[in-house]
RNA sequence: UGGGGAUUGGUGUAACGGUAGCACGACUGACUCUGACUCAGUUAGUAAAGGUUCGAAUCCUUUAUCCCCAGCCA
C-alpha cells in the first residue's frame, strides 16, 4: 500500500511548515476567539461558463486547503445565475478538474440554482420592507442616470413607488408577464454613494432564457451581487475567500445580509494569480480555441488545468506550486519557471528514467560483433533505489542526438566528436573513428569503436602506469534494431512576451487598433518531431512501470525532460508530450 | 478628478515597536554513469521625504506609483 505517489503527495502539501499568510491569520485569530465557534466552512464557487485555468487551481487549493487544515469543510457550489453563458458541459469539466487536483468537497455538489426560491423570497422581503423597487429604465437611461466616478447619481423614476406597487411588479415580472430588458429590481441604498456599486444596483434582470438546471421555471435571474451573498449564507459559510476586483462589492454584501438579518460570513480577498508569457481569461481561451491557435481548452499549451494535465503536470505539483507562491494582497506576477520548478521537483523523484533519441543520427561501432545483442541493466530512478533496474539492449547500430556530435566543437564540449571518448548511459564507452556525409555534406552516419572493458558505463582498470581513463560526457542512446518510432511533440510557452497584453514599443503605430495580444504568440509554442526512436521498454508497461493515481503514464527521457503519454497515441504509434525540458546549464552558457 | 486596495533584493513571500529572514533565480565551486539531481558559498531589499520613539519595514503626516469600480457579466 506505500505506494510512492501517496507519499510524496503528503510531502507536496506540508501546511504545517507552511508560511501563515494573512488569511490563516485571520482564521487563527478567529478560532483563538471563538468568532464561529471553531467552525470552518469555505466555498469554491465557479460559474460553469469555461473551463477551470491555473489562477483557478489557487483558489481551490486555497480554500479546499484551508478547510482541511483546520478540520473543517469545503463546499463546490456552481454559480449559475446566468443561463445564457453557462452549460453543463462547464459543469462536467470543472468536477472532473477539481477531483484530478485530489479534493473532495463537503456533500453533494450545489447550485445557486438550488436557491432561487429563497433568493426570491429575500427580494419580496426587501421590497415589502420598502428597501427595493421595480426600475422601468432602459440599460442606456439607467448608465446614464449612475453618474460617474466623480458625479453623483439621479434617482430612478421608480424609486418612489409603494411597496404594495413594487410587490405586484415584481410578482408579475416573476410570473414573466414583461420583456427581456423592459425591467429591473434594484435595492434602494444611495444613488450618491461614492462606491457606484450602491448606486441601487440592479437585484433582478428579466431573462426568459433555459436554464441549464432549472429549464424555463424563471424568467427572472438573480445578478451576481444580491446571489452570491445569499448563496454563501445559506450554505453558513464562515470565511469567503474571493479575488480583490470584489472588494468594493463588500459593502453590499453587507447591505443585503444585514438588510435580511440572515447569517452573515467574513468575506476575505486576495490577490489573483498571474503568471507572465500566458493569458488568464476565458474571453482569450476562448478566441484561441475558434482561431485555431491551439488545438483545444486542453492543449498542453494552455494554462488551463486540463492543458496543464495533458502536459503531463502532476495534481500535487500544482498544489505545491499554489503554496509555494502565497497568498497576499498584493497585484504580482509569478514567473512561469515556478510552474516548471514545482513539476521538475515532483517528477524528478517520481518518473521513472527511459532513452530516447529525438534527432537520431546512427552511429556503427566497428569493433562490435554484427548480429549480437546484449541486454544491460539501466537504473530507473536514482532518486529512488525502489523502482529498480531494466534491460536495455545495446547492439552494433545505435541512435544518439544529434546535438550530441560536433566535428568541430568548441572547448568544454563534452559529447562526441571526432577522435573523442565519451560513455554511452549505461553501456560502453566509445569513441569516434569516423563520419560519412551524403553529397549535400550532411552527416547521415557516424563510425565508433567501444571498450568491451567499459561494459555497464564503468571506468575501465587502471593501465600500466596505474592511471584510470576518464570521459567528462555521458549520451542517452537506442539501439537501432530495436528502436520504437514516436511522435514527439515539443511544447514551449505560448506566448514570447512576458506580459503577453502589453504592446512593444516597435509595434506598427497605425492604426493601433490592429494590435492585439495575438501578437506576440510564440510561432514555434509546438514543433512535432516524428521519426523519434525510443527504447523498447518505453512502447509497453513495464513490471517496474509505477501506476500514476491519475492514470497518465510520465517519464523522464534521460538528459531531455520529462515526457508524458498523450491520448492521441494509437497501438504502435505513440505520441509523447514533453512536459519540460531538464535544467540545461550548458545550453544556458552558450553552448547551444 | 470620487471611492476602495496595494507597495520589502531580479521575482515571490515573512518579520505585526527590538538581529530584515526564507524560497525561486542568477553567479562560484564540489559531486556525478543524466551538463540533471544533491551539497556548499556569493549576490541583492524595506517606494520617497518628514515626524514620534532609547529603538520604526512596522505608528503618524505628506508625496509618488500601481491595481479595482461607472454590465440588466461574475
Amino acid at each position: 500500500m506505500s505506494d510512492p505517489h501517496t507519499e510524496t503527495s503528503r510531502e507536496a502539501d506540508a501546511p504545517a511548515e507552511a508560511s501563515r499568510h494573512f488569511i490563516r491569520q485571520i482564521i487563527d485569530a478567529d478560532q483563538a476567539s471563538g468568532k464561529w465557534g471553531g467552525r470552518v466552512h469555505t466555498r469554491f464557487p465557479p460559474e460553469p461558463n469555461g473551463f477551470l485555468h491555473i489562477g483557478h487551481a489557487k483558489s481551490i487549493c486555497l480554500n479546499f486547503g484551508l478547510a482541511k487544515e483546520f478540520g473543517g469543510a469545503c463546499n463546490l457550489r456552481f454559480d449559475d445565475t446566468n443561463p445564457v453563458k453557462e452549460e453543463q458541459r462547464y459543469v462536467d469539466s470543472i468536477i472532473e478538474d477539481i477531483r484530478w487536483l485530489g479534493f473532495r468537497w463537503e456533500g453533494e455538489v450545489r447550485f445557486a440554482s438550488d436557491y432561487f426560491d429563497f433568493m426570491y423570497e429575500c427580494a419580496e422581503r426587501l421590497v415589502q420592507d420598502g428597501k427595493a423597487y421595480v426600475c422601468d429604465q432602459t440599460p442606456e437611461e439607467m448608465r446614464k442616470a449612475r453618474g460617474t466616478l466623480t458625479e453623483p447619481g439621479t434617482p430612478s423614476p421608480g424609486r418612489n413607488r409603494s411597496p404594495d406597487e413594487n410587490l405586484d411588479l415584481l410578482r408579475r415580472m416573476r410570473a414573466g408577464e414583461f420583456p427581456d430588458g423592459s425591467r429591473t429590481l434594484r435595492a434602494k441604498i444611495d444613488m450618491a454613494s461614492p462606491n457606484i456599486v450602491m448606486r441601487d444596483p440592479v437585484m433582478y434582470r428579466i431573462l426568459h432564457a433555459t436554464h441549464h438546471r432549472t429549464g424555463d421555471a424563471w424568467p427572472i435571474y438573480p445578478m451576481y451581487d444580491f446571489a452570491h451573498c445569499l448563496e454563501d449564507s445559506m450554505e453558513r459559510i464562515t470565511h469567503s475567500i474571493c479575488t480583490l476586483e470584489f472588494e468594493n462589492n463588500r459593502p453590499l454584501y453587507d447591505w443585503f445580509l444585514d438588510n435580511l438579518g440572515v447569517h452573515h460570513p467574513q468575506q476575505i480577498e486576495f490577490a489573483r494569480l498571474i503568471l507572465n508569457y500566458t493569458v488568464m481569461s476565458k474571453r482569450k481561451f476562448l478566441e484561441l480555441v475558434r482561431d485555431g491557435h491551439v488545438m483545444g481548452w486542453d492543449d498542453p499549451r494552455m494554462p488551463t488545468i486540463s492543458g496543464l494535465r495533458r502536459r503531463g503536470y502532476t495534481p500535487e505539483s500544482i498544489r505545491a506550486f499554489s503554496e509555494e507562491v502565497g497568498v497576499s494582497k498584493y497585484n504580482s506576477t509569478i514567473d512561469v519557471v515556478r510552474l516548471e520548478n514545482a513539476i521538475r521537483d515532483d517528477l524528478n523523484k517520481r518518473a521513472p528514467r527511459r532513452m530516447a533519441v529525438l534527432n537520431p543520427v546512427k552511429v556503427v561501432i566497428e569493433n562490435y560483433p554484427e548480429g549480437e545483442v546484449e541486454y544491460l541493466d539501466a537504473v530507473n530512478n536514482p532518486e529512488d533505489a525502489s523502482c529498480g533496474v531494466r534491460g536495455v539492449p545495446f547492439a552494433r547500430e545505435i541512435y544518439i542526438e544529434r546535438d550530441d556530435f560536433m566535428e568541430d566543437p568548441p572547448k568544454k564540449f563534452f559529447r562526441l566528436a571526432p577522435g573523442a571518448e565519451v560513455r554511452l548511459r549505461a553501456a560502453y564507452w566509445i569513441t569516434c573513428t569516423g563520419v560519412v556525409k551524403n553529397d549535400a555534406g550532411e552527416i547521415v552516419e557516424l563510425r565508433a569503436t567501444y571498450d568491451p572493458q567499459t561494459r555497464g558505463g564503468d571506468n575501465p582498470p587502471p593501465d600500466a602506469e596505474g592511471k584510470v581513463r576518464k570521459v567528462k560526457g555521458t549520451l542517452h542512446w537506442v539501439s537501432a534494431q530495436h528502436a520504437v518510432d514516436a511522435e514527439v511533440r515539443m511544447f514551449d510557452r505560448l506566448f514570447t512576451a512576458e506580459n503577453p497584453d502589453k504592446r512593444p514599443k516597435d509595434a506598427p503605430e497605425d492604426p493601433p487598433e490592429d494590435w492585439d495580444y495575438k501578437q506576440n504568440l510564440n510561432p514555434e509554442s509546438l514543433v512535432t518531431l516524428r521519426g523519434c526512436k525510443l527504447e523498447p521498454m518505453l512502447a509497453e508497461r513495464g513490471a517496474d512501470e509505477p501506476e500514476w493515481s491519475d492514470g497518465i503514464r510520465r517519464f523522464q527521457f534521460e538528459r531531455l525532460g520529462y515526457f508524458c503519454i498523450d491520448a492521441d497515441s494509437k497501438p504502435g504509434a505513440p505520441v509523447f508530450n514533453r512536459t519540460v525540458t531538464l535544467k540545461d546549464s550548458w545550453s544556458r552558457a552558450g553552448g547551444k
